[in-house]
DNA sequence: GATATGATTCATACAATATGAATCTTTGTT
DNA sequence: AACAAAGATTCATATTGTATGAATCATATC
């Protein structure tokens, strides 16, 4: 139940550059690096992931460093944790080929999972990258979330 | 992003003793491991564990067994799953004390990431035991979930 | 006292994640 | 051409959380 490390450093990264979106130079690697205190090679690779899918533009050599391709307020936190985290599957039954639970068919742990997943992601949905920067009192755009639920209970 | 297989297995427990709640006989840890294919000494300690924490009777000796403490309607889903997950705790920025991210101060994240933390919750705190074992179709009992937003924006 | 149950202890396996050294490639500057 | 500054890549390993299970203890019933 927490996002790995790996995602936070790619929305810390994007704040950064959020923040200096208004620098002449860009800004480095490595500058981000000594802020953190983290190893640059490290973020390196999250920078790297970061260009991959389209949110940072990366330029080499004297000079170059990095930038947001689109403006921070274009840029969806939920969507970006959608891209960074790995493992969005949650439990499954324990082996679907040996299994013998006899609740299985009618389980509804599975189902209610995946809807407690979409309520977190809906709430990074209404937020963007300029909103974590911008205001601290502005928290999420939407505040109530459309569940999505199949059916409502109707039985009392 | 995920449940530890921990929960899960808590979480079946307790569906597969829900399900014998009717039994004259008391269900047995290893009735539930062989069941499920996995050790009955691993299972045993997330039994302890349950119990430990009230949701389950046990009985030692022969004859014994595990029970449910309560109706299975009455045990939350939400509640249970904030007890056997150990970490709720999301990102941090990357180190409080040599933190010089100049962002910190007013940086929004850590706020946006608990409110979709409690909104995961919630869903699962509309849901009881009963639930995950009774109807299919029957997921989530408060299809709409009060976000616990401190302000919502209002400019524009 | 034999047997069936849960409880505890201990050691280890395993996998995901995180880390960083070393080196390569590219680009601008001198 | 040489150098320096940037990102890119490769490789090996550290770290940690999680999972596992063997062995043994404690308890209760028959």
């Amino acid at each position: 139940m927490r996002l790995t490390q790996w995602t936070d450093y790619s929305l810390r990264v994007l704040m950064y550059c959020a923040a200096c979106e208004h620098r002449d130079l860009p800004v480095t690697i490595t500058e981000i690096a000594d802020s953190h205190g983290i190893s640059r090679s490290h973020l390196t690779k999250i920078v790297q992931q970061l260009g991959a899918k389209g949110l940072l533009q990366t330029t080499r050599g004297r000079g170059g460093g990095i930038r947001l391709c689109k403006p921070a307020a274009e840029i969806n936190v939920g969507e970006l944790v959608r891209q960074t985290e790995t493992d969005f599957a949650m439990v499954e039954c324990f082996d679907a080929q040996t299994n013998q639970c006899s609740l299985s068919p009618q389980c509804g742990l599975k189902g209610v999972l995946h809807q407690a997943t979409n309520s977190y992601l809906a709430v990074l949905d209404g937020v963007t990258l300029a909103d974590l920067i911008a205001r601290p009192d502005v928290q999420a755009k939407g505040a109530m979330v459309e569940m999505p639920v199949s059916r409502k209970r109707d039985d009392g």
